[in-house]
Formats: C-alpha cells, sequence, structure tokens
DNA sequence: ATGCCGTGGAAACCACGA
C-alpha cells in the first residue's frame, strides 16, 4: 500500500499536476495541505474521476488540507486539532481507512521570528504534541504525515548556517520535533536513509530546484504497527520540475499488507 | 542579504509563503 503528502500550493491553480502525478503513482491514500480553496471550491468531481474519496477542509485564500482514498472508504474523526477553540485555520484533519489512523497536517510557517507567527507555531507545536501522545496511547496504527515546516537536523537543509534564526530552523522549532518524536515516532524517509541529502521543498527562485538548494519539511511519522511495516519510502522529485507545479514535491511511504 | 516567484482575492495592489 502506497500513502503520499503532496502540499499542492493551491488545489486548483495546480489540479493539472495532481492529475497527472495521481495517474502517474496512484498513490492509495492520499493527505494534501495547501489547498487554498474555500469548502465549496474544492476540485471534488475531477478528484473522483479517478477513483478517489475525498475528506477535506478548505478556507478562503489560505491554508486547507484533505484525505484522499483510492476505492477505500475513509471516515472522518476529527477536522480541528484540539487545544483552541479560537484556531481558524484549517490545519488539520484525521481520518480513519481500513482501520488504519491518519492524520494530515500542515503546521504553521511562524515566519517572521521572533513574533506573533513563531508564537502560534510553536503553541500548534504544542497542541499537536497532546494529540499524537494520545494516538500513541491508543496503540492504534497511526500516521502523521504532511508539511511541518521543520527540518529536523543540518542534514535536512541544503545551508544550515543559513537557516538558523528561521522559523523553521529555529532551536524552539526543532526541540518541539525532538519533543514530539521521543514519544516513539519513526520519521519513515530518515529512518529508511539516515545519512542521505533528501529534499522536498525548493523555492521557487533563484533556480533552487536546479541548484538543488532544498529542505526536508514534509515528514512521514509512523506509530509502532505502522512502522513494522514500512518497506520502502521516497520524494517523487522528478514533480517539482513539471510546468505550473508546486513548490514542494511529493512524499510516499510503501507498506507491506 | 534579498519574496527575485507564485497563489488567491480583491482591486489593478495586497497578504502570504519558507
Amino acid at each position: 500500500m502506497r500513502i503520499a503528502t503532496y502540499n499542492v500550493n493551491g488545489v486548483n491553480g495546480r489540479l493539472p499536476v495532481l492529475l497527472r502525478w495521481l495517474q502517474e503513482t496512484t498513490p492509495d491514500i492520499v493527505c494534501l495541505q495547501e489547498l487554498k480553496a474555500p469548502q465549496e471550491k474544492f476540485p471534488e468531481q475531477a478528484i473522483a474521476e479517478l477513483g478517489y474519496n475525498a475528506l477535506w477542509h478548505g478556507q478562503k485564500s489560505w491554508n486547507g488540507v484533505a484525505i484522499l482514498t483510492k476505492d477505500a472508504d475513509i471516515t472522518e474523526i476529527r477536522k480541528v486539532l484540539p487545544g483552541d477553540t479560537e484556531d481558524t485555520h484549517s490545519r488539520y484533519i484525521e481520518a480513519e481507512v481500513n482501520g488504519l489512523i491518519i492524520g494530515c497536517l500542515y503546521l504553521p510557517n511562524g515566519n517572521p521570528a521572533p513574533g506573533p507567527k513563531f508564537d502560534y507555531k510553536l503553541k500548534w507545536f504544542e497542541r499537536l504534541q497532546v494529540h499524537a501522545a494520545e494516538l500513541m496511547e491508543s496503540k492504534k496504527p497511526v500516521i502523521l504525515t504532511g508539511d511541518y515546516n521543520v527540518m529536523p537536523t543540518e542534514l535536512d537543509v541544503y545551508k544550515p548556517e543559513k537557516w538558523v534564526n528561521d522559523a523553521l530552523f529555529r532551536p524552539e522549532t526543532r526541540d518541539a520535533f525532538q519533543k514530539l518524536m521521543s514519544q516513539g515516532w519513526t520519521d519513515a524517509i530518515r529512518t529508511l536513509y539516515p545519512d542521505e541529502k533528501i529534499y522536498t521543498f525548493w523555492d521557487y527562485f533563484r533556480n533552487a530546484y536546479g541548484r538543488d538548494a532544498g529542505l526536508r519539511i514534509d515528514h512521514f511519522l509512523l506509530s509502532p504497527k505502522v512502522a513494522k511495516k514500512l518497506t520502502a519510502a521516497g520524494v517523487d522529485k522528478h514533480v517539482r520540475g513539471w510546468e505550473k507545479t508546486s513548490d514542494h514535491a511529493p512524499v510516499w511511504i510503501e507498506l507491506k499488507d
């Protein structure tokens, strides 16, 4: 079974790219972030024509997350991350698919840091830690995947020294990610490729993709029951080279049945 | 050192992204 995550950076603006990638790789479950579309503007029919059921939580202009399943039932568990009734951003959606719990997240960027946006990022991270701990305690098979907006280590940044004061790489951010990991989650890509330079995002300008000046910020966190089934993981890097493409590339894992 | 590109939405510019 293949599960993928993809920050599409505008689900309607990138629809041809999304559909082409879905047809090419036919993942069984897909998590999308940055829909940048209100609930009623999600391209449900075009996606259904490729055989995908969908749950989504849209928002006008910004954010927005979705979970797609190919030929499988999908049951909504929640559409908001618990812990702050004042939070209006569509950044989390969670569903059950064939007994598997899928949490699809778009963690706040947090720049400029320090400042209120960075405070929001760290608070969101704390809420994620609380919720992730509950999921871990449930002993169920759980996948928490999406755009974490965190480079966990220096290996995940093309020029670490240039990013130390950035909200995606500051010590507070990396500490929060490590604290989450210490609950017992497995970083799928880094576990299979402990020493390789692997990126999931390249800026649009300064020829970042051509220079491979990238970041690894889209992650798959697996609970122990899922980690045991992990057989492969990777990045569909070539998709970043397509016309009218997102600045992120899709990331995927393979699980044995 | 830098939003240099790109999106969506409103209004021919702005907020936002990493």
